[in-house]
DNA sequence: TAAATGACAGGCC
DNA sequence: AGGCCTGCCATTT
């Protein structure tokens, strides 16, 4: 099996708490190789196990998602983003105007932390 | 076997 | 501040 990567992203992946969200470049550096944000994304996109890998808890650095590659459809990731309650920046509130729905990295990104078991519960 | 591609990231203009 | 270009590295054909 050449696809041990693959296997580590999937891992991370699922390691992701409910209501946080994880960078590319993050999953990669927890997966062992902290420079192949690329093969993240390509991974997921491969083979994203349906049910199995919450691959919309993941999202580009500047806190945008994939533009047209969800796996359900664009909005839908989002949308599955604010039922886990994670907050999106709208900028409209007291900061920068204008500024594409963006997920609140600022408080929703991940530490990389578990939350002590190895496996989450997701209702 | 080698070359091209790709759900990114960071730096530069 | 925003947009454009290049670089990195594993997988695929």
């Amino acid at each position: 099996m050449t696809e041990g990567f693959s296997q580590a992203v999937y891992r991370v992946v699922m390691a992701i708490p409910q209501g946080y969200v994880a960078t590319y470049g993050m999953v990669a550096q927890l997966a062992g190789r902290p420079r192949t944000a690329r093969m993240v994304g390509g991974v997921l996109h491969r083979n994203p196990q349906p049910g199995v890998i919450p691959c919309h808890r993941v999202v580009f650095r500047d806190g945008s998602l994939a533009p047209g590659f969800a796996f359900g459809g664009p909005g839908e990731q989002q949308a599955l983003l604010e039922q886990e309650c994670v907050r999106f920046i709208a900028g409209d509130d007291s900061n920068a105007g204008a500024a594409g729905m963006r997920v609140d990295l600022q408080q929703c990104l991940w530490d990389g932390r578990m939350n002590g078991s190895e496996e989450q519960h997701i209702e």
